[in-house]
DNA sequence: AGCACGCCGACT
DNA sequence: GTCGGCGTGCTC
């Protein structure tokens, strides 16, 4: 007996190959099957989508040639769950992409390498590995759990909302409210009531967070044992990756840790998925299928029935507006567009322990002389808390020693020839370094046009902060006497693996005073002994184009301030301290920041939204474009446009959308990075007020595209980003 | 997307 | 004379 089935592969995006393919079968596979087949010469990994009747109904049309027959499948790993291929299905329908492709990419690469019988072979090893040990590993004496702490009556509130209402929930609890604690509780729960339970939990960075995976770990090691804790994050080896993925799809990980590809984790019984800090940007892939894994989590609960708890200090303005039950301005705009989903909001506002709320200090950079990088009033602060043994942390986004070198004699500057951006000058070797193309050349000795051999350096880096540090801070000494210890600590600092590791090791230690870093260094690490956040040049966030910029600003410098003094036997009746040096600090996102209100910030964010029609009062989607040519590059999206407006006419005449107003076209611009190595780059912004509106239209106008495709100008790429992050 | 086939430039 | 550039075209 010969079966059809239908089966997904990885085919791009905007192409003929876009659906499933038929192959036949001597074997009747149920729907999500993973199968290898062959297209054209290669050997791809498959998943089964459907099956056909076999047999001569001619039902269909038939193809004008014969199937292929599948290679090989994998009986022991068992077909994937109609939940996830829901999922996969939404994904690829809502981000634009072809149900293979996404399908594929959230398979562990190593199915895709190996064969069929090595599959079979690795199945077979870990099932015996775990069968033979379905009892707990250890008898439970020998290996204990830390004890379930006793839960704040905040806490227990939280939990019972959890526990008790549908959600999905958004944890409102600032740093140091204890969340994590709730989360544990919650899968604590779980857990008793439904052995077979699976939940997810994910974060943004894990090698930013592996107190967190030792916390689950040891919490949980006896209840589950200790294979039942797994990870699943990109920095694994492809054979970790599988074996991790392996005990998810079949059941023996009770808890899956990871990144945001996590959220495409076969896991059966899955029954809670959090999302810790939810206003991460890496939650959004930037990559194929540009999906955002906290939308996607509330997405997959809702198919599975299971819960959702999205945490964060400092919400993601779309979050927050989904938990809001009113809008603080213009109620009438909302009554229509607020009818999506909304989230039950729980506020943990009390910070647990000692940990006291940071405590603001502006400097007004315009009472400072000019070109002053690091203020008296910083200056003295950061002294005083040394002498005290104390440790500062410094932050500055922009890695190097100087952002731009500049000839004032002939207006010469360190542009990159292959980008829109200019060369950073490095000063320990003596480079000036492209950050988007990484191209690197030697520092000129004078200037290249015209042989000045004066070049001035404009803006700052960590490593010039590093240096002024040293010599304003040279006649310093600890309290025994000894120098002081500055660390530096950005992408440069850390390319080696565990870098990062050891030198927050030095942190911990307290052989370091003083930590400049990048943002990196905000995320996920507690600074026990830190009692003072300094950041410098925040005011390009307030006057990005960027209009998220505030929002990761304010996130930003809650988040490093939160991670402060969260020492219990420090000197904790002193709050931490958190400095900006601004030139505008009368701006309200300060207002707000001192008061620790970020309620206040975000509904005025909201309301300024609101006001101008953004996100997430509006869709949006961005049309892409790279080309040889910035010209070449808008071309081809001005002849989208045109497809675009055609697709809005036919579809309003078609009562497929109720007005032409329902869709807004803007027009081709450079994108903010206009060239990178040599590539030059053009966007199309898309918007709608309804997602579901953009979505059918962007369907049909993809349709419309491959039918003129012929007519079309060419690009090297062009891909369409769904809810753009940057604009 | 791969991986072909397919016609025009500088090299063992 | 070949090796190889990347321009169309196909893959159940």
């Amino acid at each position: 007996m010969t079966y059809i089935l239908q089966v997904l592969i990885p085919t791009p995006a905007h192409s003929k190959l876009s659906g499933p393919l038929s192959y036949t079968s001597a074997l009747p596979l149920v729907r999500g099957s993973i199968v290898k087949v062959p297209l054209g010469k290669r050997e791809v990994l498959g998943v089964v989508y459907g099956q056909e009747a076999p047999g001569p109904q001619g039902t269909q049309d038939t193809p004008d040639f014969a199937y292929k027959e599948i290679i090989s499948h994998t009986t022991g790993l068992g077909p994937l769950q109609e939940d996830w291929l829901q999922l996969v299905e939404f994904t690829a329908a809502y981000y634009q992409r072809s149900l293979g492709e996404v399908a594929i990419a959230a398979l562990p690469a190593q199915l895709k390498s190996l064969t069929g019988e090595q599959i079979q072979k690795r199945v077979d090893k870990w099932q015996s590995k775990h069968l033979s040990s379905k009892s707990p590993p250890h008898p439970e004496e020998t290996i204990r759990s830390d004890p379930s702490p006793r839960l704040s009556v905040e806490q227990k509130s939280a939990f019972e909302s959890i526990e008790l209402k549908p959600g999905p929930f958004l944890l409102f609890g600032s740093t140091g409210s204890g969340k994590t604690e709730v989360y544990l509780k919650c899968i604590e729960a779980l857990m008793a009531k439904d052995p077979m339970a699976q939940a997810l939990i994910m974060v943004p960075e894990i090698n930013l967070t592996p107190q967190l995976e030792n916390r689950i770990r040891d919490r949980f090691k006896a209840q589950l044992g200790l294979d039942a804790i797994v990870t699943l994050h990109s920095e694994m080896t492809p054979a970790q990756r599988l074996n991790a993925w392996m005990a998810a799809h079949l059941g023996h990980a009770k808890i899956v840790l990871g990144t945001r590809m996590s959220i495409f984790a076969s896991m059966p019984h899955l029954k809670l998925i959090v999302v810790d800090e939810e206003h991460d940007p890496s939650y959004k892939q930037q990559e194929g299928a540009r999906y955002s894994a906290r939308d996607l989590a509330v997405y997959r609960a809702l198919i599975t029935q299971g819960k959702v708890i999205l945490g964060s200090a400092t919400p993601s303005l779309e979050s927050w507006y989904h938990s809001l039950s009113q809008l603080p301005t213009s109620p009438s705009a909302m009554t229509q567009v607020n009818k999506r989903a909304r989230y039950t909001r729980i506020d943990m506002p009390t910070r647990i322990g000692e940990a006291l709320l940071p405590e603001l200090n502006r400097v007004d950079m315009n009472f400072q002389p000019k070109f002053t990088l690091l203020s008296s009033p910083l200056l003295s602060a950061i002294r005083e808390k040394i002498i005290n043994s104390e440790q500062v942390l410094i932050l500055l986004n922009r890695r190097g020693y100087s952002p731009v070198l500049y000839c004032a004699a002939c207006g010469w500057k360190s542009q990159c020839g292959q980008c829109s951006a200019f060369k950073v000058f490095h000063k320990a070797d003596r480079t000036l370094r492209c950050h988007h193309c990484g191209d690197t050349q030697k520092v000129p000795r004078q200037c290249p046009t015209c042989s000045n051999q004066d070049i001035n350096m404009l803006g700052i880096g960590t490593e010039r902060i590093e240096e002024t540090l040293l010599e304003s801070l040279s006649d310093l000494k600890r309290k025994d006497g000894s120098a002081i210890q500055i660390l530096r600590i950005d992408a440069d600092s850390t390319k080696t693996k565990d870098s990062l590791k050891n030198q927050l090791e030095l942190v911990h230690s307290g052989a370091v005073d003083i930590l400049i870093g990048t943002q990196m260094i905000a995320k996920g690490h507690d600074f026990r002994r830190v009692s003072m956040v300094a950041a410098l040049e925040v005011d390009s966030a307030l006057f990005s184009n960027d209009f998220r910029a505030p929002e990761r600003l304010f996130a930003l410098l809650m988040q490093a301030a939160g991670r402060a003094g969260r020492d219990a036997s420090f000197k904790a009746n002193k709050p931490p301290e958190l400095w900006v040096q601004t030139f505008t600090p009368q701006h309200s996102i300060f207002q707000h920041l001192k008061a620790h209100d970020y309620p206040g910030f975000a509904n005025a964010q909201l309301s300024e939204r609101q006001e101008a029609n953004m996100p997430p009062f509006c869709s949006q989607a961005l049309i892409k474009s790279e080309s040889r040519t910035q010209e070449n590059a808008q071309k081809f999206l001005s002849e989208i446009k045109e497809l675009a407006l055609e697709t809005i006419h036919s579809m309003t005449q078609r009562q497929l959308l109720p007005t032409a107003e329902h869709i807004l076209i803007y027009s081709p611009i450079p994108m903010s990075m206009r060239k990178i190595a040599n590539v030059e780059r053009a966007q199309l912004l898309i918007e709608s007020k309804s997602r579901k509106y953009l979505q059918s239209f962007l369907l049909e106008l993809k349709e419309r595209m491959s039918l003129s495709h012929q007519r079309l100008t060419t690009v090297q790429k062009w891909v369409i980003d769904i809810d753009p992050h940057t604009l």
